[in-house]
DNA sequence: TTGACAAAACTAATATTATTAGTTTATAGT
DNA sequence: ACTATAAACTAATAATATTAGTTTTGTCAA
């Protein structure tokens, strides 16, 4: 009996459990075979399977929020928007199960929704430059979460099927996004 | 009992009962309740929940080969394009569960994979005005693929909590789109 | 009309999952 | 060393998918 688990492990277990097998696969049986316990031991640290995926949700949002951050320091105007785009494609590609976890039915977690509004502070702010309106801001949010989003969701699924290069699409489809702004502005 | 069951009559039920309750909602106990026999019974026509689900995706991708067909007729150009992204859009807000099913894991049904790659034709015919390169045609596919798929699954997830016009925001990106097309071309 | 055959329903049983209840064990503080 | 508590356990229940084997029902030919 491996005494001295913790909750945050049990979080991890999971995390690496959805981002290799697929979202799908989370189960508590897995989770306990991963961290040698019995599978009621875990009731311990959470409150079923359904708080191991708000869970994951939840440290997804935390840790989009991180990349975003980190991309966008530094950096303004079309710039900016290319760096968090690249990242935010790049976090959804290296985890895909956790995204998953992310965009599933909503979070009542404040945490997470501290996380999700923080987001949305930062995507405003690097927008701010172009001077959009109060709707015109809401509609470029919309585009840019539309445009990432979509193109790494079908990336995961394995939803292009072509050969040819996909950072050369993301690339081009964010530039021409960009594009779009300025002469929004 | 309900003598006379057919498998379409089985994915009606199962689709209906996603787009209404939600694909994780998707199960055998409920598909036999809404039909009227047992359990068992339901493998006469198929061989499990996860021909349901194959069937169900398989189902959503002629739907939407049809309803961007249906778009695309008589129009050209940036018309044509706006059009089926609209459509699309609006097959996916109003079939939630069924389109759901059309994107999870890989599907080897021929008759999936045929909708699916005249979906490309169509959309590669809507394309051929703007003269792209080969190269350049995939990324333009890609790119507005990302865009239909993201805003939509985002709008069907809840995703967009601000209280603007979605269709304007939709319309925007979609146009913002085009005019990269013209541009690249 | 009747008897055979096949289709389509059924019951019963098994395995897996999540969950709850109640019990034991280990550890930390007095 | 004793005790209170945290953290593990076993056992049991409900829901799900699935398989095996059985009965019913409808059709078609003799």
């Amino acid at each position: 009996m491996a005494r001295g688990i913790t909750r945050p492990q049990v979080i991890d277990c999971a995390a690496t459990l959805v981002n290799t097998q697929g979202f799908a696969a989370l189960s508590l049986a897995q989770i306990a075979s991963q961290t040698g316990i019995k599978v009621p031991s875990l009731y311990n640290y959470v409150t079923g399977i359904d708080d191991v995926r708000l869970a994951l949700a939840t440290r997804g949002a935390q840790e989009i929020l991180a990349v975003v951050v980190h991309a966008a320091v530094g950096r303004a105007g079309g710039d900016a928007i290319m760096a968090v785009a690249l990242a935010y494609r790049a976090y959804i590609v290296h985890n895909p199960g956790v995204y998953t976890a992310t965009i599933q039915t909503n979070n009542p977690d404040p945490v997470f929704q501290h996380a999700n509004g923080e987001l949305l502070r930062v995507l405003t702010q690097i927008l701010a430059p172009y001077h959009l309106s109060a709707q015109d801001l809401i509609h470029a949010l919309r585009g840019l979460r539309s445009l990432v989003h979509g193109f790494a969701t079908i990336e995961i699924s394995d939803g292009f099927g072509m050969p040819v290069d996909l950072d050369v699409s993301f690339v081009q489809m964010v530039q021409t996004f960009i594009g779009g702004l300025t002469r929004v502005a």
